[in-house]
RNA sequence: GGCGCGUUCGUCUAGCGGCCUAGGACGCUGCCCUCUCAAGGCAGAGACCACGGGUUCAAAUCCCGUACGCGCCA
């Protein structure tokens, strides 16, 4: 590649960073740092009315919580950085005016003077006749005095792009291949709407090629509009980008993945307590592969690995469950501290009392191979250190079975002065308990747990009472031993 | 309706004319390990490669059509 590669992602601020928009900015992050190129973030906000600056913040909270750094672009709403005057497209409407100023002068786009109401009346025949509900020309081609009428009446008026009249337009895409579109069947967009303000097609070409972009990677739904912008780039006589357009993310349905699937923004993926690299990893896995179907990235791999040529042409549906088994793998390979301190907000946030407890680091390492979620952390580590509370299952199938409250009494005694009060040599104990009695160990260690946890399933035992401490295990064996009367 | 895109296990995918009696991963089932739950190990079920025609000695792979889905035009 002898040209210098740069990518951007533009969002629309008009909401939160949602999954698809953040595969598009992997993916065109990934693509620019495979290349040792240059990855541009710009704010689309040409949509006056639904643009808010809380989007603008949320979109590079959810980009820079994934970890992608961009290279120029808006840092906050006040700073920029990057050569360029502004990345905010509405402070750069100027430069847009100037090129359709161009275009206007050269006659290759036109004041379209159409009311609302009269395209909608168009749309509408167009509908009842059956044909394409497209914009019918009627100003395309207005004469001399037809114009000065307009111009004299002061009517409010948008500005089109004329599209050729014949002739193909050949998209050629990276991961589509070549894509042709008859140019007789496109209409003549709108460039300029009545407010003065650019479309986002226009706005889209201008900076593209301003910003010099080399690649524009996007979702699928900008493929029917790109033989447009290739025009506008022909018009202004520019050279376009490379394309590269990304299949779509549906939800389990086969629909297009949207808020009723449940999660969509990536914050809350963050919330539930998915790590940053897992995202990168799974969103890089759906709609791009290696030939060996590898699962499993470290985050340079997937940088070095990364190509347009693995990208899948049709849609990816997000499942959600192996996103979790992919945040288990590498919660799992997380040392222990750092699972710590990734947890610490969801374990703050639970209300937990720490403080006077056992260390972290143990309780937490007890269970460290069963977390899909750092959510899930404060959940299982609870019982360490609140009052036990006992599931349904734990009180009735385990504890209220005959003999339990003897057993527990008689553990109670044994381990009253028993010590090392550590894991082997508990367990030592514990089985010669059993044997002394003639019980299975499972007679004992069952009701132990419950006791000790209130719950049936939960970390290795001995270990676990080691933990609690002999006066916490006294503690709990004889409270158990005394709701069992 | 027009134009465009797509279609391999439930899901993500490998595959670019012979290596495919279609490979991997998630999930599922069973077994092993075991103090429970996980994790781990092993084994297995699961895809007439959307359908129908071609081309070819040979097609999941190339071509055409059909169906279905999706996108854009609103």
């Amino acid at each position: 590649m002898t040209q210098k590669v740069r990518t951007r992602f533009a969002p629309s601020p008009t909401g939160f960073l949602h999954i698809g928009g953040a595969r598009t900015t992997l993916f065109n992050w990934l693509f620019a740092r495979h290349h040792g190129g240059q990855f541009i973030l710009r704010i689309e906000d040409t949509d006056e009315v639904r643009s808010t600056e809380d989007s603008v913040q949320a979109i590079l909270d959810s980009i820079s919580w994934l970890g992608l750094d961009w290279d120029e672009g808006p840092l906050t709403l006040n700073r920029e950085k990057g050569p360029h005057q502004s990345y905010f497209q509405m402070k750069r409407v100027d430069l847009y005016k100037k090129h359709i100023g161009d275009l206007l002068k050269e006659g290759k786009a036109y004041p379209c003077y159409c009311t609302k109401d009269e395209i909608e009346a168009m749309r509408r025949l167009a509908q009842l006749e059956k044909r394409p509900p497209r914009y019918d020309g009627r100003c395309r081609n207005l004469s001399a005095q037809q114009k000065k009428d307009h111009e004299a009446s002061g009517k409010p008026f948008s500005i089109r792009f004329r599209m050729p009249d014949d002739g193909t337009t050949i998209v050629d895409d990276l991961i589509r291949g070549k894509v042709e579109f008859e140019n007789k069947l496109q209409q003549d967009l709108v460039i300029q709407k009545t407010t003065g303000g650019p479309t986002y097609n226009f706005a889209c070409v201008v900076d593209d090629h301003l910003m010099e972009m080399s690649h524009v990677i996007r979702g699928d739904e900008h493929l029917s509009n790109t033989p447009s912008q290739v025009q506008m780039y022909y018009a202004l006589g520019w050279t376009p980008p490379q394309f590269a357009h990304l299949s779509m993310i549906l939800g389990p349905d086969g629909a297009k993945l949207s808020k009723r699937h449940g999660a969509t923004s990536v914050l809350e993926y963050k919330q539930q307590g998915y790590l940053p690299e897992v995202m990168r990893n799974y969103l890089a896995l759906l709609g791009w592969a290696t030939t060996d179907s590898q699962q499993i990235f470290a985050p340079d791999e997937l940088v070095a690995k990364f190509d347009l040529a693995g990208c899948q042409k049709h849609p990816a549906t997000f499942d959600t469950i192996k996103l979790n088994w992919m945040n288990g793998e590498y919660i799992r390979k997380t040392p222990v501290p750092e699972l710590i301190e990734l947890a610490r907000p969801f374990i703050e946030s639970s209300g937990l009392k720490i403080n006077g407890g056992p260390a972290l680091e143990k309780t937490v390492a007890l269970e460290h191979e069963k977390y899909k979620l750092l959510s899930e952390v404060p959940g299982l580590i609870d019982f360490f250190y609140k009052p036990v509370e006992f599931t349904p299952k734990a009180m009735d199938k385990v504890l209220k079975s005959p003999g339990v409250k003897d057993v527990l009494l008689g553990l109670a005694e044994d381990l009253k002065d028993f010590s090392p009060f550590e894991d082997k040599a508990l367990e030592e104990r514990i089985r010669k308990f059993c044997a002394e009695r003639s019980l299975k160990a499972g007679q004992v260690f069952h009701p132990l747990r419950a006791a000790c946890s209130g719950r049936t399933e939960g970390p290795t035992l001995f270990l676990m009472l080691e933990i609690l401490g002999r006066a916490e295990v006294l503690a709990r064996l004889k409270a158990a031993a005394a709701r069992l009367n």
